[in-house]
DNA sequence: TACACATAGTTTAACATTAAACTATTACAC
DNA sequence: GTGTAATAGTTTAATGTTAAACTATGTGTA
């Protein structure tokens, strides 16, 4: 029925991988998606969320170590965090110790609209994810984790 | 030990979804990421890739529904589209039928191009994925199109 | 001390991305 | 047929993103 049969040329072992690759960037996009309409209906873009969040559970870091968790470059962080900082959601501290770090801390402002809007992500991340079965949650994370990392 | 107890604030089944969620997110932009560095080293962006194999595996469409595959917005879809045609990769072709559509197709050097990099993106994918089993592969790539799709 | 090297952060150019407002074209209801 | 709604695509403003070149600061060694 299809005019491009390009894709049965490919190996068994090909397509099982390039379509659990398919599958985990669709669901991976359209997941971060909805949680970006939610974000964006409280003024926050997906980075700006990530940078809060981190912030807010795991405390103040430097731009570098922030960078490092959300998987972004030096110059991307740089941009993120002026934005946050004109926003009033943060505040940049000079490390007085090794004057090359600011420690990344978040303002009362910043604390009051993560523990707002952090909540309604949750909700739609809970809503999304009920399609899985606790098992099927676990499974995945598990199966995640060791794609991401790399470990047999 | 950790300063910070916020996320022992949240029920078993919150910390199960995030945790699934971070490892989801985690692996897909490990993965990409690692696509991106061959991509770029080929002198094409992510993106510019993607609009690529897809036309060359499903054959031409026209800009909505090449994003609507690709889960890009309209607008998006005209840079990307914009781009690629500045570099010579793809022809937008006037549907003389309903002349609202363009048909978008590659050219021989868009051929040319995707023949000569897509395979080296499909040895990374199978190197990545190759810490999971066949099994595992194939049950990473139905619990995410149920999560994407939504079905239980 | 001086100099090489490493690290944190910034800047720039190029491209990606969205929402929203817009143009052009087609479909449909009356 | 005429007007209204729908659809494909473009434009704009704002933000994100990277690589690469850059500044500032600190480390370590001769």
């Amino acid at each position: 029925m299809c005019m491009n049969n390009k894709l049965n040329s490919y190996s068994e072992d090909q397509r099982r991988v390039l379509n659990a690759w398919v599958k985990l960037n669709r669901a991976t996009e359209s997941v971060g998606q909805s949680d970006r309409v939610i974000m964006n209906e409280h003024g926050l873009t997906i980075s700006q969320f990530g940078a809060m969040e981190t912030l807010y559970h795991k405390g103040p870091m430097c731009q570098k170590e922030l960078g490092d968790k959300l998987l972004r470059s030096g110059g991307n962080m740089t941009t993120v965090v002026d934005n946050l900082e004109r926003g009033g959601y943060i505040n940049r501290l000079r490390d007085e110790n090794d004057r090359r770090f600011f420690k990344i801390q978040l303002t009362q402002k910043g604390i009051k609209k993560i523990e707002e809007v952090f909540p309604k992500i949750l909700a739609n991340l809970t809503n999304r994810f009920s399609v899985l079965t606790k098992q099927e949650q676990l499974s995945l994370s598990g199966l995640c984790k060791r794609l991401g990392l790399g470990i047999k």
